[in-house]
DNA sequence: GTCTATATTTTGATAGAC
DNA sequence: GTCTATCAAAATATAGAC
């Protein structure tokens, strides 16, 4: 079974296939399906186009192997908070924090979720659409136990999600844009770290959340007064 | 001055430069700018390529009219709040409000801010960049007020900004995609209203903002038993 | 697995008549 | 202002040799 994986084990200088879905993530996050070009991509990964369709059999099944990629990675990353077993308030800190990272570590993901939204989803297969849930039944789980446990009253998963994602995912994205109207905005407005952000996010989710505005932590228990 | 208008006051059918631009902004907010193609917009607008070339320099050009034309008209709705002289408080409820508003009656605006992010801004002339600064500092200037009257804590107006105007184009943004997902999630997942997400994000926001952790003078009144 | 050369289609843009 | 016909470039994809 050490032989399983796809090819040689070590490689001497990134194989074909690997440079293609590197130079492919570039392309497709920097300019979407179809501001990507084929010439572009096989340029940058070094080969040719034939070597392209060789390994993929079009660009559109290209870029549905990143995107998939990309989502199911991240899909992990936030699943895995799950297991720590620690209590709600801190699963979902923690939520928002393994999504930031996974913005920072996997920096093509940002603005393919951005276009995908814009796409109306035009790319997605049903794989894809999966992992898009697993990430929003993992904070749904979350605020389950929360609301269960009685320190988060009732909120709607969706709404708690796009709250915190769509921040990140801006931010994240954004970076290149900042740094082009840099010049122009003024400097107290410039921008702040990922971790700020994180941190605001964190604060105004919970604050939503432990309880209420009309003090009924769970509906049943009254407030232990 | 009564005729300065454009052209003819009450068109008989919508001129044809009008139908263009209502065609082009169909176009390039569902498709993107590279997505976009002549002849889908022409056809839409049922005219022929070289009325669009008659209209407008070029396909890039007309892209940037509408990006304009939607960038300025959302400005000026999200500034107004400034002259209610109403309380830091409510003008930020108001901006929020304001802002959703805009992504209601202008649905091609939030995927085409999505698009322009992802796209690092390649399209973004001065004039656009300009629009999108009076956003932002429109939101700067409430929070400077309510600093001013020790109302606020101190506070990022770009994190703040970026966890409100996030949120609600992606939730706007959605719209197509989450009816074409709606089968396949689970009912209590599916999505609630814009203005669940308004209230959410006006408690979140002010939450944060209001009497920080620090000295807090909101958490004081204790649950009324 | 890799490459050169090329087929085929699509697309942005124009010429020129009315 | 409007239209038909068309150009020229760009882009996806493939044939076929090595």
């Amino acid at each position: 079974m050490v032989n399983t994986a796809r090819r040689r084990s070590r490689a001497v200088a990134a194989p074909t296939r690997d440079r293609l879905l590197e130079a492919a993530r570039e392309e497709f996050a920097a300019r979407g399906f179809d501001g990507a070009k084929v010439a572009r991509i096989v340029r940058r990964a070094r080969v040719n186009k034939a070597m392209l369709y060789y390994h993929f059999p079009s660009k559109a099944a290209l870029y549905v192997a990143i995107l998939g990629e990309q989502f199911t990675a991240v899909a992990d990353a936030v699943q895995s908070v799950r297991q720590s077993g620690a209590a709600p308030e801190a699963q979902l800190r923690q939520f928002i924090d393994r999504l930031a990272q996974e913005a920072l570590v996997r920096p093509h993901f940002p603005p393919m979720w951005l276009r995908e939204i814009a796409d109306g989803g035009r790319h997605l297969d049903a794989t894809v659409i999966g992992e898009i849930r697993r990430v929003v039944e993992t904070l749904a789980a979350i605020l389950a136990d929360g609301r269960a446990s009685g320190v988060f009253r009732d909120a709607h998963p969706f709404v708690v999600q796009i709250g915190i994602v769509a921040p990140l995912m801006f931010f994240a994205a954004t970076r290149p844009l900042r740094q082009r109207v840099g010049g122009l905005v003024p400097a107290h407005l410039v921008l702040p770290e990922l971790d700020v952000v994180v941190r605001h996010l964190q604060s105004a989710t919970l604050s939503v959340l432990l309880a209420g505005p009309v003090a009924r932590p769970a509906p049943a228990r009254r407030p232990r007064s």
